[in-house]
DNA sequence: TCCGCTCGATACCGATGGGTATCGTTTGGG
DNA sequence: CCCAAACGATACCCATCGGTATCGAGCGGA
């Protein structure tokens, strides 16, 4: 989840910009968008302020580029899956599955980035809002796409019980309001995947 | 969900307090928590900061009280559904599912309260976060135990998928990635409580 | 060498917001 | 009728925070 594999996350002698990025990641992930201060990641980055406006006009932009990174990671999750298991859907999906599952441990404290910083930035118009609305709608077209290849009746209706599912477990965890939630999440993609879709059974509700 | 019937919701004459409380509810629901001042919530009110801070100690403590009623709003859901339908777990499930699928239109601008509380409340110290964890655990125990009397095997895992279901269509929603969450929540819901429990699969508990 | 860019440090500005003090006015119960 | 409590209004204090201005030190390239 967090990443903590993308970059050397120990604050070195990396460039200021990528300190500043670093920086950002692991205070916005554990306190919150609103509750830091430039001035924290500065210190946290051992840099300054001023160094930070150098390479981000506000402080929306630079929330902006961290959850476009966060973006980025989730995006190379996909891949990862998709990678390991070629024309394997039911595996990838299992392998998105996984990853979550195993990312939830890391923020049983705090919650899912985008989830969170949807509540803290209520305004559509922020920049970030918008990073997050057009990765949100990427990562659902691609996971129809493995459904579809999947063979399942309705992939569309998979996808939403999918990701319902996904965002639900991340919630969960955050709030300690159910126990072991990874395995749990586990199982029940494993049992939308090999749900036994009897022919007959199917024209029940309103179906597309 | 913002359960506008549970007073007038029009500012007249009620008393101070109730006034403030109203509008809170509306405030923290529209825009936020932090972005709310205790100054706006006075304005809203039609009477002052000052009368605000005769009634509650500190502006967290005010978050806590409005929490505290949106909980009984949820609580009064599931007394609702269980004196509709007395001694029908999967109808009262039902019935919890579409009190939710319901509110999903008025939270789609703004999410649910809860969820955008804890991302806004890191600290698990605040009053209002004893709130919340307080009514997720009574919450789930409830739903156990619909689940236990509709005879699902393994009603904890029921419990937790609907659960994971309900407050994925609630983020979903919120970010728009899916379309009709409302129906599509419906027929997760009735496909879980409808399940072909394979016979040989579970051998668990088999209560009543 | 010298120019220009980046970097670091500090001080500052303006706005916002939580919370308090004060004082005059309303209001309701004995 | 009278008093005390609650109310309304205003002004204020102090901390935080986003963002800016300034100045001097390093440093790489021509």
């Amino acid at each position: 989840m967090t990443s903590t594999a993308r970059r050397p996350s120990r604050v070195a002698k990396l460039p200021p910009r990528e300190r500043v990025l670093d920086a950002a990641e692991q205070l916005f992930q554990s306190e919150g968008i609103r509750r830091v201060s430039v001035q924290a990641i500065a210190e946290r980055a051992e840099t300054t302020k001023m160094a930070i406006y150098r390479h981000f006009e506000t402080k929306d932009a630079l929330v902006a580029e961290w959850l476009r990174i966060v973006a980025a990671d989730y995006q190379a999750a996909f891949d990862r899956v998709e990678t390991e298991h070629p024309d394997r859907p039911r595996e990838q999906i299992m392998g998105l599955a996984r990853f979550i599952a195993e990312g939830l441990p890391a923020i049983s404290h705090r919650g899912c980035p985008f989830i969170n910083s949807l509540a803290e930035l209520p305004d559509r118009s922020h920049p970030a809002r918008q990073v997050i609305e057009k990765h949100k709608a990427h990562q659902t077209r691609r996971l129809v796409g493995m459904c579809t290849d999947a063979g399942l009746p309705d992939p569309e209706q998979a996808a939403a019980e999918i990701t319902f599912v996904l965002e639900g477990a991340q919630v969960s965890t955050h709030n300690g309001s159910i126990d072991q939630t990874g395995d749990r999440l586990m199982r029940i993609v494993d049992g939308i995947l090999n749900r036994p879709h009897s022919p007959l059974d199917t024209p029940r509700t309103t179906a597309t």
